[in-house]
DNA sequence: AATTCATATCGGTTTTTCCGATGGTGTCTC
DNA sequence: GAGACACCATCGGAAAAACCGATATGAATT
């Protein structure tokens, strides 16, 4: 139960060729070679592959089935050669990225489409965390690069550069909660009903107005409530424009929306890969 | 640029036990062949996949990243493996059915999932077709079996026996069509409107009230005829309550909906195999 | 320090792979 | 119909590899 890629190989090229000469020719192995290594598969799979009664030998019935079979084994075996390729040559295994809800718009996804198209077997992973989290888990090494809010200061072994685009954040209520109703809503109205606030996990955020307000640990949800109509929350306008249009409106509050910088962090410890580096130029140079 | 799957197994193996060792004796072969294959397998790769400082073996990041590509040659391996298998004890390297549009239903695709899972190896091809083309494919050895109205006589070569279940046809017409206001629309009404008839290749049917009528080649396009309200049809109920369902109504004429006997039938001269025979069995003992 | 369990390495045997040469066979040309 | 030609199967030997047992070394454990 053992097929070699040798084996493998000759059978495809015969299969394609329609010669078993021309597929060594191409191999650049010898006619015998091929004749052999199909001879051999045969008696490995139990199952003829060629009628060979002809002048030329054609796929039995039986062949034509496994070939394909045998195709995405040498397909599979060709992207671990490829991908065993890039690392030798220095490629990280994996990119990591932290992102804060904050920042994403459709930039972001045809930035990654780029990188998939670029760097097809990368592994790439994506986390969701807010405010100092992003940090953290750069820190640590867990994520290579994050896009966060920008901060005024950073520790010294964070490296820190702002994006071009500025996220724009607005204050959103669904379309029957009573402050949509009002032309200008002033801040004293947002007071007199319940904020939905985010809540990060080392909370250094001002907890003002506890007790009244409602909080979740990421923006999707926060923006959930919102629909439902449980307050007005504060929201990356792309989130709304994207899944929640028509569900909420936004709120006309003097100051509002905030349009807020956004920054590539990563660690100065430890160095960028390729693939990293390239994301992180990309992510700038918008 | 080639992998023995020997050093495969053995890393793939090595990798989920962490330990050369006890792959090794897993594997059925001697520690130093373990060894040795992984250490080769780590020259061809150009990567260290494992980190040896330890006292078991740990792998490394690259390691990581290309186990999952090996375990994916490795599946495709077995696959082929399995299919040969199969092949060689006899098993049809494809199944071909051909169905009318007249018969089909839930039952239909339930055994079509018993079918999957009971020879997950099995390459399986659905055509379509209307009265003669079926047995025409059938006895040209393009499909193995048939499902088709229960026809008088068949020819010779042809084997034939009746499912258990009958298909309904029903006449319909779109809600908003004026026979659908009738209360019991006599026969005279029916010709008072424009009939959606079936054409199939080889007419033996009669294309009586031609002219008037509008044809299409399979009931699927007729039924959206009818939904646009070009005129009535003849349908399977099936297809109407599954894909018109709200769109179209029955029409309560004298003699409707009539239940139609649906014979499976293959050809005598080519010899089912086990899945064709098993598909066989399936379909009558319904 | 001794023990234990693991891996790396080495020599030798067995197996596989590969090649060139040879012979058989169907096809095409003259 | 003879010959040339291209194709495939088979054979013998050489090269490469896979494999094993034995041995050395190294890291945890006692």
């Amino acid at each position: 139960m053992n097929f070699s890629p040798e084996s493998l190989q000759a059978f495809a090229e015969a299969a394609v060729q329609g010669s078993f000469s021309a597929a060594a020719r191409k191999l650049g192995k010898s006619q015998s070679t091929v004749s052999e290594a199909i001879a051999n598969l045969e008696i490995d799979l139990g199952v003829a592959l060629f009628d060979r009664s002809a002048r030329q030998p054609v796929l039995t019935e039986a062949g034509r089935a496994l070939l394909g079979r045998v195709d995405e084994v040498l397909a599979a075996h060709d992207r671990l050669g490829r991908a065993a390729g890039q690392l030798a040559g220095g490629m990280e295994p994996r990119l990591t990225v932290v992102v804060s809800d904050t920042y994403q718009s459709v930039q972001y996804e045809a930035t990654l489409t780029e990188l998939d198209q670029r760097y097809p077997e990368l592994e790439f992973e994506c986390l969701v965390a807010e405010h100092s989290d992003v940090l953290a888990l750069i820190q640590q090494g867990r994520a290579q690069l994050g896009l966060m809010a920008a901060q005024p200061a950073y520790p010294p072994d964070i490296g820190a550069a702002t994006v071009a685009e500025r996220a724009q954040i607005g204050l959103y209520a669904a379309c029957h909660h009573p402050l949509a109703a009002l032309a200008a809503p002033s801040a004293e109205d947002l007071a007199g009903h319940r904020a939905l606030r985010l809540n990060t996990y080392l909370d250094d955020v001002t907890p003002s107005g506890a007790g009244r307000c409602w909080s979740a640990p990421s923006y999707l949800l926060l923006m959930e409530m919102a629909v439902f109509g449980f307050g007005w929350a504060e929201l990356p306008r792309w989130l709304v424009e994207r899944f929640a249009v028509g569900r909420l409106v936004e709120l006309p509050v003097a100051g509002w929306p905030k349009s807020l910088a956004v920054d590539v962090v990563w660690s100065r410890g430890h160095r960028l890969g390729p693939a990293g580096s390239w994301l992180q130029q990309r992510l700038l140079q918008r």
